[in-house]
RNA sequence: GUUCCCGUGGCCUAAUGGAUAAGGCACUGGCCUCCGAAGCCAGUCAUGUGAGUUCGAAUCUCACCGGGAACACCA
């Protein structure tokens, strides 16, 4: 980039400036002005004013002298408009048209791969939805998903190859709960076209049965006994309605954009579990307290920490598995399947002890790659008056519900704010826009913020929310639509751009930036902000000036940074995984 | 009891230790003969408390207050 040349000679010359007055030029650091309608660097003088000896008043005099120094040094570099010393900033204005130019250039160069960069090096892996079969998947699952998906997208796109697994959890009392109740009250039944609808309905009415009907309880217990005595025809029962379970997991999946490399069941990894737990028990790791009680890892014994590893329970009394268990095994599992540079765990700051607790435990095993393991704790989705979701007690959204609802009102604005569309664009569209808007706050705060969830929000497609920000891709979509749908060949910004303009240049140039950021950060709610003061500063251009009515000079320039607002725009929105219309 | 997370206008959220704390919702009043009003413009209102570090703190440290969570056989 031509302007990071120029920061650099910009630098040569900020060095020399301090050396000659023996100040210590690394605590030199040129940042963004926070103000508008310009765009440039600033370089702060107070570290280095407090840093000077030869320092005169206070602190702020001082590097607003410095300031003013510099200022006489430099003149006016190649490049820049003018300088201005102010509040002991150092201000260095770009000229604006070479600027506009490169920026814009580089965005229609790129096109759909402007904010990303080629992939290379070891993959990392990301675990993240992890359902369980047989049973409904509510709104807390969704920003797991989302949460989850985003970060792969992110990584993706700073440069990291990425694997994403999903871990299924496809044996237990729900599965068995499940099964006896279809074979006792739905022998024989098939799926309905929506399977995770039916799968939920079926899952509710056995859990009602189960907690409800001690004669149902008491078939459960005796079908667990049949399952646990490796009868064939429950195994077989228990693939087949795992199939059908699997595959309304991947219409929901297909419906928000995701998408698996690799799922590992929970039910191939208990064996291997069990005998871990053995080899533990010899190796003198572990501790067995059968029968009376469970075997154990007394992780603060052997490390000498106070409260602060705690025991973690890796076998049941009775011999049966724990999650714990199967994390074991699994975590090996995916370091040898993979040459993995982290493995990432995408699950709620509930789990957070567990988590730190099988990291050590491997470590203690002596897998030098338990460091790289990497929780990525994220709070959980509440309902208004601190509710916590719960199945049991009927305080839970099922996603179905959410996504149904959402449509349809999506549907009805569609039809109203834009009755010429055909009914096929009007669905499509109205799928996009409810997704947008139910995916969005589920990934715009900051992970370690608790999302409440009320219907009101949830449906809200106005103010700050992806309808919001696909509105202004449609927008900007229609003005080059309008513009006869050709791409200016050549255009220049040598006219005086406005402030909005200027601002949605700026806005646009810090894409790429941001996604670093966030990626190093694992915070997609950066891109969600990001994308959203984008569509802003597109809003704010499109209010202020005009396109295709403006003169023959400023048109082909304004066209090409609609295109460039555009193509950003889509770019940001699909790394959080929501999907930019053409029109709505 | 130990540990972790969160306290920013009436409500929800934003702000790589840096300049004037930024938006949304709600409320009030304006704007469709002008590239689409899911929009735009204008208005009122905020960093839990107290110390510390720093030239400079919403941000870092400590204490306290308030809310949430985890802590031996759920996942």
């Amino acid at each position: 980039m031509m302007f990071d040349r120029r920061k650099e000679q910009l630098i040569a010359k900020i060095q020399s400036f301090c050396e000659a007055k023996g100040l210590p030029i690394q605590k030199a650091e040129l940042r963004n002005i926070p103000f508008s309608g310009e765009w440039g660097v600033a370089l702060p003088f107070f570290p280095l004013a407090a840093a000077d000896r030869d320092r005169s008043g206070s602190v702020p005099q001082h590097a607003q002298a410095l300031a003013e120094a510099l200022k006489a040094e430099l003149g006016i570099p190649e490049g820049f408009s003018r300088l201005e010393a102010v509040n002991g900033y150092l201000n260095l204005y770009f000229s604006t048209s070479e600027y506009a130019k490169e920026v814009v250039t580089s965005v229609l160069n790129e096109s759909n791969r402007y904010g990303s960069r080629p992939g290379s090096g070891k993959p990392t892996m990301i675990e993240y939805s992890n359902p369980n079969t047989h049973k409904p998947l509510h709104v807390g699952h969704l920003r797991n998903v989302i949460l989850g998906g985003a970060v792969s997208n992110l990584l993706e796109a700073s440069g990291k190859p990425v694997v994403r697994v999903n871990y299924i959890g496809d044996i237990g009392l729900h599965v068995i709960k499940w099964m006896c109740n279809y074979e006792m009250y739905h022998a024989g039944e098939e799926p309905a076209a929506d399977k995770m609808r039916w799968m939920a309905d079926l899952y509710a009415e056995a859990d009602k049965r189960f907690s409800e009907d001690p004669a149902f309880e008491h078939a459960v217990r005796a079908y667990f006994a049949r399952w646990d005595g490796g009868e064939q025809h429950l195994k077989d029962l228990w693939l087949l309605t795992r199939a059908w379970s699997m595959e309304g997991f991947e219409q929901v999946y297909d419906l928000l954009g995701e998408h698996f490399d690799h799922i590992y069941f929970e039910s191939e990894v208990e064996e291997p579990g069990k005998l871990l737990v053995e080899d533990l028990i010899k190796s003198g790791l572990a501790e067995d307290g059968r029968p009376e009680n469970p075997v154990i890892i007394d992780l603060d014994k052997k490390l000498g920490t106070k409260e602060e590893y705690r025991v973690a329970v890796i076998l049941r009394s009775d011999g049966t598995s724990l999650y714990a268990t199967k994390e074991i095994p699994l975590a090996i599992m995916k370091f040898s399947d993979y040459e993995l540079d982290e493995s990432i765990y995408v699950i709620d700051v509930r789990q957070s002890l567990h988590m730190k607790q099988m990291k050590k435990v491997l470590e203690l095993m002596g897998y030098e790659w338990a460091p790289r393991m990497r929780h990525l704790a994220y709070e959980i989705v509440n309902l208004p008056g601190n509710v916590t979701m719960s199945s049991r007690d009927g305080t839970v959204v099922l996603l179905d519900d959410l996504i149904r609802e959402a449509t349809e009102r999506a549907l009805a604005i569609v039809r109203e704010k834009n009755p010429s569309l055909s009914e096929a664009e009007t669905r499509e569209v109205a799928l996009e826009v409810a997704l947008g808007a139910i995916k969005y706050p589920m990934i715009s705060r900051e992970n370690t913020k608790i999302v409440t969830f009320d219907w009101e929000t949830a449906l809200d497609f106005n103010g700050q929310s992806a309808p919001y920000i696909q509105y202004a891709h449609v927008r900007a979509n229609s003005i080059l639509t309008k513009a006869g749908g050709r791409k200016p060949e050549r255009f220049d910004f040598d006219y005086d751009l406005q402030p909005s303009e200027i601002n949605l240049i700026e806005m646009i140039s810090h894409f790429p930036v941001e996604v670093e950021r966030a990626a190093k950060e694992l915070k997609p709610s950066l891109i969600a902000t990001y994308a959203y003061d984008l569509a802003k500063s597109f809003s704010d251009f499109y209010n202020q000036c005009q396109v295709i009515n403006a003169s023959a000079e400023i048109r082909g320039a304004r066209l090409a940074l609609v295109d460039a607002a555009r193509i950003t725009i889509k770019n940001a929105l699909k790394l959080i995984g929501i999907k930019a219309p053409r029109i709505m």
